[in-house]
DNA sequence: GCGACGCTTCGGACGCGGCCGAACCATCGC
DNA sequence: GCGATGGTTCGGCCGCGTCCGAAGCGTCGC
């Protein structure tokens, strides 16, 4: 044989249908139910159990016992990372699964993913701060501006303080539902704290999907237009 | 189901191990013939043929018609990103194969890891580093210290462009080989550009090993040595 | 040309692994 | 205590996918 890591185990076990749907609901990154597991893959509950004690046993997940209730989440970053990654390649190859219909039409207008936002409203957010300057995307990536950085400081989120962490601020994270780039990294998650605690929006309990407040998504979008225009556009609303 | 790209489908592709491990030879960089897969992988040659025609129709390698022979690589560098990825985390969680000798001891010294140095001698210059303070490792991740700043700047690296990109300055790789991390980011991609410039290794054509130049291992791991004390040490060398 | 070689396609056998129903165990509410 | 609920273990069924041998197709050497 070789030398090396054993990647085939690893890939088989990312490998089943069923497990990966586990995966990726937890890659939200909130605990589920092995019930609430079961119920995300599509399987029974018993089937749902020996998937999830197999994942466990890989060190992939981890496991808090609370009362009756059995809560899985990803054990470690690098996990969410390996599976971020299969999940970015597989887009690219075109991999994507045969029937990608709205199931849940609340997930595709909005949801968490991982720690920042992602769906239709985060793809517009997005191509909108590309649109007036507050990022701009390269083929490197994608950057803050100076006009941008301005702006969500005057915004109140500290730019400086998520430029000091190793993070990137800006990513750019192409959405599943979309087909679209949303914007990731710490500055994706400020904006996705900073709109949950200005009620912009909440996260629906126990799911990754969002939802706003009567004025939440216009706010939300409001972020990408810059101060000075704003100053034009607000009396113009009506 | 759900929505999303077909991670399962990925993954089962990498959940082989005959396919696993015509991937991890491919990872090297250099093309394979058909054959050469086939005793790569310890299956028989209808066998491979069947596995390298399923990774050429999902996009995971490129074949190139050579006469009668066929060279199979991979397709993209995303591609061994991923592959890197899943190796890093099978290592990391223990998922290691059985017998994990040295099948290339010039892989094993050092070898290109995307586009920044891995392998043994990467590992001795990142936990060097992280030793004299020139980066500081946190559960945050890895980040370059003010010290380590002003020691790369006077190396001659203009680390001020290099934050001014959205890549992450410093971030630690898992090597696989070492088990230890390794420096990745933008200034991992920077001092390997910087050691080929200077002659200090060059990589083996067609391949991820990296080939030294008599001084240039001592040349590398002094990177690590900060000025002031690098000043004591040289006369102290014979 | 003809054989040798490299690779692929075809057909059939085998085995691993996923799946569920039923039974079993643990915890909560009352 | 007692049912109800959530979760896991067990047993058996079934199907997909891997594997190889044999045969077919193309290319190279002489």
């Amino acid at each position: 044989m070789k030398d090396g890591p054993d990647i085939a185990r690893l890939g088989s076990l990312l490998g089943d249908p069923a497990r990966a749907n586990i995966l990726a609901a937890l890659m939200a990154g909130r605990a589920l139910t092995a019930g609430e597991c079961a119920a995300e893959a599509g399987v029974s509950a018993p089937t749902a159990s020996g998937h999830l004690a197999r994942l466990v046993e890989a060190r992939l997940l981890l496991v808090e016992v609370q009362g009756r209730h059995r809560y899985y989440r990803i054990a470690a970053p690098d996990v969410a990372e390996a599976v971020e990654a299969m999940m970015g390649l597989a887009a690219r190859v075109g991999l994507v699964r045969t029937r990608p219909g709205p199931r849940d039409a609340a997930m595709r207008a909005a949801r968490f993913c991982y720690d920042h936002l992602a769906g239709e409203a985060a793809t517009a957010l997005y191509a909108a701060m590309v649109e007036n300057g507050l990022v701009a995307a390269s083929a490197e990536g994608v950057a803050l501006t100076l006009r941008g950085r301005a702006h969500f400081v005057a915004e109140g989120l500290d730019v400086a303080a998520l430029e000091a962490r190793p993070r990137p601020v800006c990513r750019s994270c192409l959405d599943w539902s979309e087909r679209r780039p949303h914007l990731a990294g710490s500055l994706g998650a400020a904006i996705a704290q900073l709109g949950t605690a200005r009620g912009w929006f909440r996260r629906e309990s126990a799911s990754r999907a969002v939802v706003f407040s009567p004025a939440g998504r216009a706010a939300l979008l409001a972020l990408a237009i810059p101060q000075e225009a704003r100053a034009v556009q607000r009396p113009a609303a009506p």
